[in-house]
DNA sequence: GCGGGCTCCTTTGGATCCATAATAGGCTAT
DNA sequence: ATAGCCTATTATGGATCCAAAGGAGCCCGC
């Protein structure tokens, strides 16, 4: 059987969805045995798993004292979603003149979902109910499948992958299940979507390079918000990364 | 004594240097043992260092055959400046309002410096002298040491870290110390940062975003047409990644 | 009663050891 | 002579072993 992929990547795989999912908190310290029980592989393939989520900036290396996964401050916070619409900008520009009808079938696809599972998520909160975790994390897959069809047309592969590195901010779902009375702030995230849909199939690069840019340091501000919000209240570290 | 680092995290550090550096070409095949006799240690944290390095896309692991250092199509360096130019646009605007004078003056000095070996380049290259590698080196140092002025004020660690990593493009001198013919075109870079500058200096934010991505765009075309000069005489890789 | 220091235990960082995949070279059969 | 197969070598991936750093808890002196 040829070896395809190497422990220590898969493990590596696995636990940088755990992170970036918000399975795993932020603060947390990984101990290496633990790990390697839970995978069945001794400490080695694990450490050099670690190493390239500490190359990813996912968790720090505390010498002698073990692997903290790292949390995000406020200001890293502001600073990616800065990167992430410079980058996406750019992407999206790129992508407009590239676009294909099929392309764009793609993208009015995962528009619809996606506005489908706003108004869901609206409907939900006014309703009162109890939010659904499992909800707003499909909404959330929803958004990023969106941006996913412009990355894909840009064919930009080092722009897709420091954008989708800088997504990780979002720290699960522990954000945007906050609160509800944000309705309409998610609401204008749909209509974003669609004028940067409408931009691009007008085939102005210009215009759905700005529209791409404001959207996401509005749902970047929306974060903000949110965790403004949110006090210190719903959050279960500190805040702070070294 | 306290253990501040740790042999995989120094290892790292030094291979990456030699990596963007040029030292180590592009295509290279790192064998493990030698590395670990070259630093004298053993070939665990080498291969931890060589983890990092693969996540941080300096090398490519092929299981079982060996860690390869990869080299740059030229659609990956085209890529990577567009992105460079958005993230140094995006730092400059930022760092503009925060640039105090003493900012100022060190901008200033690392201008001048820069401004300096550019004649210096000019001259030697007049004069049909062999080109010294290492005032090319010194060159390239100048000028990321007039932008490294600007990140730093810019505080933006995040942007700064990719935008360096976006540098990588460089491979060392081979590119640089390429043609005399295209003096003009380095002297451009030198205009530009004094542009640059004024636009600082003169707080406009918007003007100096607008300079700083020029610059990097036109840098970027500088370097094309050097590898374009170039054919594949100069290159001892394929200049092909996997 | 309390603070400082000493010892033991846990966990990490690193070294060494083993199994296996890839490859190079030789051998055989045609 | 040459193509194909088999073996021996080498380097990697992973496991196990060892030394040392950090921290918790205990003991002793004040």
């Amino acid at each position: 059987m040829a070896t395809l992929s190497t422990k220590a990547d898969d493990i590596a795989r696995v636990l940088e969805d755990e992170i970036v999912g918000g399975a795993i908190a932020p603060g947390t310290v990984m101990r290496q045995e633990q790990l390697s029980e839970r995978f069945e592989v001794s400490r080695t393939p694990v450490r050099e798993a670690l190493r390239r989520l500490a190359a990813l900036g996912l968790v720090t290396f505390e010498p002698n004292r073990g692997v903290r996964v790292r949390s995000i401050s406020p200001g890293e916070l502001r600073e990616a979603h800065l990167v992430r619409a410079e980058l996406e900008a750019l992407a999206t520009e790129v992508a407009t003149p590239r676009m294909t009808a099929a392309d764009l079938v793609l993208l009015d696809e995962a528009e619809q979902r996606f506005s489908e599972l706003t108004l869901e998520l609206r409907d939900q909160a006014r309703r009162g109910e109890a939010r659904d975790s499992s909800l707003f994390v499909e909404w959330m897959q929803a958004n990023y499948a969106f941006h996913d069809v412009i990355y894909t047309a840009a064919a930009m592969p080092l722009v897709e992958r420091l954008a989708k590195s800088a997504r990780r901010t979002f720290i699960g779902d522990r954000v945007w299940s906050a609160r509800a009375e944000l309705d309409e702030l998610y609401a204008k995230n749909d209509l974003q979507h669609r004028a940067i849909r409408e931009a691009i199939s007008a085939g102005s690069a210009a215009g759905a390079r700005l529209l791409a840019r404001e959207h996401v340091l509005s749902s970047g501000r929306l974060i903000e918000v949110v965790i403004e919000a949110l006090g210190s209240g719903g959050s279960r570290d500190p805040g702070w990364g070294s």
